[in-house]
RNA sequence: GCCGCUAUAGUGUAACUGGUUAACACGCUGCCCUCUCAAGGCAGAGAGUACGGGUUCGAGCCCCGUUAGCGGUACCA
């Protein structure tokens, strides 16, 4: 028989994916793919207005990004909407919900919060009892069938508490006197999302339910349902939020981009390490590690191990250096310097090429100059902190139409005879045999003692003509990167080659 | 207003059932290497655990209160 446990990502089709629904997501798959089970997708669809077929195939796109798939699914949850009024006819017929003919009063997105205050305040704190709660069944249905419209509540219990269990905040008890009579059905027919979401999750048979913590009090009117429909509910789990620096909630109209996963996929993450790096963004394995492969990841991973405290995704859009969380640029480059293995690393890289098209097939696995590809990218990877590294900053290796950096050139060019020591050494070294690593350095020294310059000199202008960058490798595994004669015809035309090509 | 949750360096997290000087990582600063660096190596600053009480030989861990932040309180999801 299979494992029981059935765990469900279900998100509303409003916007892209963003970094705390991703992060959902990964707990949810970390915790199936460690116990075994059945991970369902859900696309929470019910609110037209708002749901988009875009934001569907954003939510698909970051998911498959970041490696997280699904057993069952995506189910649309549009598709179950008779499934949710029946169940409330039932509730209905048995007593459990009643029809409420209170006119509908109409409700300002703007000023929800500010009128729900008020009204509480209105109220004193208690809880008003619906004047239709206890109307007489028959009077109830004659009404509903003259065409009178009414909306459906649940009749919540007037005394007691809630109680259960979360896995990550422990008990959690809440008076039956703070929660009201909730709707179940709008007067228009259409269920709402607690209701929706419970008869699902039964008909899903789900066991576990891990999304944020800011549904803890929908659960207790979420057990309010399962036990109205004679449903066990399942274990529940709450994760702690993920606030903005300023401690808002991550929004798209506030924060944009960098809450958007496609954003990392687009300015070179590589997914292993942005799923690494929201991994740790509430929970750990307990100890100092950090850089975690997938297998250990899902080995590590349990719902004790998450913290209750919200976390903060600390980016700066001030500065472009930490656009976005340092920790995770740090992760990313983690990754590229040295986690990820060398075929994917390779793969990464000449996707990145091809967008760009540097690439050439002689760089493919049977190509000629594959081994070159390999020994250039190892040299490289050291530094890069996005994939893009490898075609923006070292342009320079995969193609001669490469940018100059002007601060570089002021420092490392200014003076002319500089231009013209490197224009002789780029000379030397085409008639160097064998051009390797020591001989192209105990060149360029002798060379820079004839001259009568510090050595520096010659090297970092190299650096300059031959790259653009002011930074680098080592300039002699620069050299033998860019091969013999490449070198040397560069550094001989380094006047023409540095004119006129500054990059901002 | 009411209900609930949370509180450890700037950030992410540790600290076994209360037990040395509160640890690790990112970031920051400095030094070293050296041909440069956003690379590498080393070092350092930065919290006395929101605040105030209490229990205890001993409290970041337990209890009470306060404050702050957050979530919810909808015919939103």
């Amino acid at each position: 028989m299979a494992n029981p446990i059935r765990v469900r990502f279900a998100p509303s089709p409003t916007g892209y994916l963003h970094i705390g629904s991703a992060r959902t997501a990964l707990f949810n798959w970390l915790f199936v793919r460690k116990h075994g089970g059945t991970m369902i997708l859900r696309i929470e669809d019910t609110d037209k207005q708002r749901s988009t077929d875009e934001s569907t195939r954003s939510i698909l796109e970051g998911l498959e990004w970041i490696g997280i798939d699904w057993d069952e699914g995506p189910y649309y949850q549009s598709a179950y909407v008779d499934r949710h009024r029946s169940a409330v006819e039932q509730l209905v017929a048995e007593g459990k919900a009643y029809r409420d003919f209170t006119p509908r009063q109409a409700t300002d997105d703007k000023t929800v919060k500010a009128d729900i205050a008020d009204r509480a305040r209105a109220n004193a704190g208690e809880k008003v009892r619906n004047p239709y709660r206890d109307l007489d069944a028959a009077e109830s249905d004659r009404r509903a069938a003259d065409g009178e419209p009414f909306a459906v509540r649940l009749k919540v219990p007037d005394e007691g508490a809630s109680t259960f269990v979360d896995t990550v905040y422990g008990d959690q008890t809440v008076d039956m006197k703070s929660i009201e009579d909730l709707v179940l059905l709008k007067s228009d027919g259409s269920p709402l999302y607690n209701l929706s979401v419970v008869v699902d999750d039964i008909d899903m048979r789900i066991t576990h339910v891990i999304r944020g913590r800011d549904h803890v009090s929908n659960t207790h009117k979420q057990i309010l349902i399962y036990r109205a429909l004679d449903a066990e509910p399942p274990t529940f789990a709450h994760l702690p939020l993920i606030f903005a620096p300023d401690r808002s909630k991550l929004s798209k109209r506030k924060h944009g981009p960098v809450v958007s996963l496609t954003t990392y996929r687009d300015r070179g993450f590589v997914p292993e390490a942005f799923r690494n790096f929201i991994a740790l963004l509430g929970w750990s394995p307990g100890t100092d590690e950090e850089v975690m492969s997938l297998d250990e990841l899902i080995a590590k991973f349990s719902l004790e191990g998450i913290n209750r405290a919200d976390a903060i995704f600390n980016f700066s859009d001030a500065d472009d250096r930490t656009w976005t969380d340092a920790k995770g640029l740090w992760m990313n480059a983690e990754y590229l310097s040295k986690a990820l293995p060398e075929e994917r690393i390779l793969g990464l890289v000449e996707g990145e090429l091809r967008s760009k098209e540097l690439w050439s097939e002689e760089y493919a696995a049977n190509g000629p100059r594959h081994d070159w590809y390999r020994s250039t990218v190892d040299l490289l990877r050291a530094r890069a902190r996005t994939i893009d590294d490898f075609s923006v900053n070292n342009r320079a290796f995969w193609a001669d139409d490469y940018p100059i950096d002007p601060k570089a050139k002021a420092k490392n060019l200014s003076d002319p005879k500089t231009l013209e020591l490197l224009a002789e050494l780029g000379r030397r070294y085409e008639s160097l045999e064998p051009f390797a690593l020591e001989t192209a350095e105990s060149v360029l020294r002798a060379y820079a003692d004839e001259a009568g310059v510090k050595a520096g000199v010659l090297i970092n202008g190299s650096r300059t003509v031959l790259t653009g960058s002011p930074v680098g490798p080592g300039i002699f595994e620069v050299m033998m990167a860019l091969g013999k004669s490449r070198t040397a015809e560069r550094l001989q035309g380094a006047a023409q080659v540095t004119a006129g090509r500054e990059s901002v």
